[in-house]
DNA sequence: GTGGTCTAGACCACA
DNA sequence: GTGGTCTAGACCACA
């Protein structure tokens, strides 16, 4: 469900944030579906409890899960997340122009290959 | 001619390298002209020469910029260097895309997005 | 498994990544064992750690390593930097022949001297 | 006569000795034939006095030119420099065959690429 | 005056 | 415990 690239620059925590955030953001996982817990999960990655334990923690206070007492932590409703996230989208694509501006990149450059690299509805 | 965000979690070092970086991309800093000295921007910014130092390293190590002797820094002839960071800038583009599309963002609403935030030709 | 000679003109950073270029090279330290730590080399050659850091990440730029965040550095599979190290083997040897042409040494004698000097498959 | 790559990692200093040295070896500069003048060299050159002093010195020092007060420097009669030259090529070469080996690379491989690579007596 | 190397030591993020 | 960043400051090579 979930892997790790070890080699990678991001700490280990950040990646598995980004993977949850990318699985429930697409409705991979469902509102109120339980995440796996703490420790299987850090048996099943062999990763120290410590490094998921700080991952779920940032998932619970970006709004994407919440916990249980003695329970464990469930998906949240993921509507207002989704709304930030498409926000986010297009703020990292405003620097994006910014910087291809700068760099004498043209609109009709860019727009033709935002044509030819979004597949629409194929994939998902 | 250089700012420091000292609140950044970017490291100052990694500040510096992005901020010549645009400068000698933008063409501000021309081919062969000289780079301000390690100590004399140690002063000016009030941080540690080692800091710049190490910034200067990595420009030099990615083709930003070459020492010369006992003589100082100088900014590379950038042609190839630009090449590269147009590179860069379409696969940062391609995915951001991706990610796009994993959260149902329409084709449509980003590329009318990119026309109006684009505006081609006026602040370079 | 490293000494440093403090009277070379070498640095000794330098000094540090070539030992370790070798070893690698030669399969002495296999791939993805764990290189010594920053800390424990430091003590053990008695030199600062920010020396030893210095060291490690040029061999990470030049691929013989790869961190691990939190967990220490690793050697690289080094199938790629074998094939650029001979490379670089025979560009070494092409000028040192072009040096001895200069002098005036004859070919004959140069592959004679070749011949006694290397004792195939004995000390590898 | 004497050209300086200032994008060189090598001092100008040493740049300028091997130069000469290359120079007088080959037979290019005879015996007893008048050095470039300090000054001269330095203004051709566009390069501090100082630099060409220090290079001359170490000509000087390693037996390639000898100074005469109030006239200038000379080239030394070249027999023994060669010698010592020639005993150095072979030093380098043992070393270099050391590493070869060390890469697993064949003597058969390292020889036939010799052959090819010493045109004898062609372009000196 | 220019950058390069190194030390001693602090503080931080990460696992 | 692991490496990464940064400071303060010394000393050196080079031009």
């Amino acid at each position: 469900m979930i892997t790790i690239d070890y080699q990678s620059r991001k700490p280990i925590y950040e990646q598995i944030v980004e993977k949850f955030q990318l699985l429930i953001v697409k409705g991979v996982l469902l509102p109120d579906s339980q995440m796996p817990s703490v420790r299987a999960l850090a048996v099943e990655l062999a990763i120290n409890p410590n490094t998921i334990q700080k991952a779920y923690a940032m998932l619970e206070q970006q709004g994407y899960i919440y916990p249980v007492k003695g329970r464990g932590n469930f998906v949240t409703d993921n509507q207002d997340v989704l709304q930030q996230k498409r926000q986010e989208f297009f703020e990292n694509l405003r620097d994006l122009i910014k910087k291809g501006k700068d760099m004498g990149i043209s609109k009709k450059a860019c727009i033709s290959y935002m044509e030819e690299n979004w597949k629409e509805g194929l994939d998902l």
